[in-house]
DNA sequence: ATTGACCCTATAGTCAACTGTAGACTTTAT
DNA sequence: ATAAAGTCTACAGTTGACTATAGGGTCAAT
């Protein structure tokens, strides 16, 4: 059984679902490392394909690339981070609901405006047909020179 | 009783709580238009903040300044734009209704991970305080040189 | 007459997470 | 031996809605 070789980045990239540019760009910003060859080359254990399943998982989760980075590092740097993730997942978790609530708050607002403009599908006042419209005066309407 | 005198564009930036810099990035896109002086300063008929008032609003609708500039030039153009708004306006709808769906799916995803996690609060093994970041191996942990 | 506030244009920078390009080197396949 | 494919670095470009800066002209008050 041979034990799993290095990766280079074509090789890597095609297992893992992510570009070639984007693990370069992941490694400037220190979420990945790799091994140099004599030629310049970039050399990957396999298990990097576990990291970048985190980040990607993490990123499905929410969170940014900076967040992933913050908690990287403190795990390589012998830390547990966990207290830090459960705190910061909390503030994910209530973010969403926020935005969740504006959201629907703002869809009733959309849908009350939709309605609004149904009702006057037949309009005495070819003004009015579309009352949003019709309350936006162009600029070039008015005014003295 | 005087009648409304052309604004200076930091008249506007004052009367409308736009900055000076987006008024003028607005006239860029076509937004919004003004009369020039000789000193080649921009003189805005007043009416000019209903224009911008339905920007802002358009805008709080969740419509990007490329589809109000889109509605402002039907508008211009003598359109009645009132079918475009109200099948945009749906797409909108629909937009979000699927966007707050996925959030909340994701909202239960979090909370499934932050619960879990509670759990786990006394640990025998320590490497695997935080399941998440035990379930990383950073890649320099393994592979031959 | 001179300060200071305001205006102009044109260009560059911001944020995030990449993608794309140019130019040069290395490896792999024929 | 050569050509195709892969890799390298460094830098520019993308999206949207702006903000910031440089360098210069204009206007109002003192």
């Amino acid at each position: 059984m041979g034990l799993p070789r290095k990766l280079k980045i074509g090789e890597l990239a095609q297992q893992s679902g992510i570009a070639v540019g984007a693990l370069r760009y992941y490694e400037s910003l220190n979420l990945l490392k790799a091994e140099r060859g004599d030629n310049g080359y970039r050399y990957y254990s396999p298990n990097t394909g576990h990291t970048i399943h985190f980040i990607k998982k993490a990123q499905s989760l929410g969170f940014s690339l900076d967040d992933i980075k913050e908690v990287l590092n403190l795990h390589q740097q012998g830390n547990l981070p966990c207290n830090f993730v459960r705190s910061r997942l909390q503030e994910k978790i209530d973010q969403l609901e926020h935005q969740i609530q504006s959201m629907m708050q703002f869809k009733t607002t959309l849908e009350e405006y939709r309605d609004r403009w149904n009702e006057q599908e037949s309009v005495p006042n070819p003004e009015e047909i579309c009352p949003l419209i019709a309350a936006v005066p162009l600029n070039n309407e008015a005014g003295e020179p």
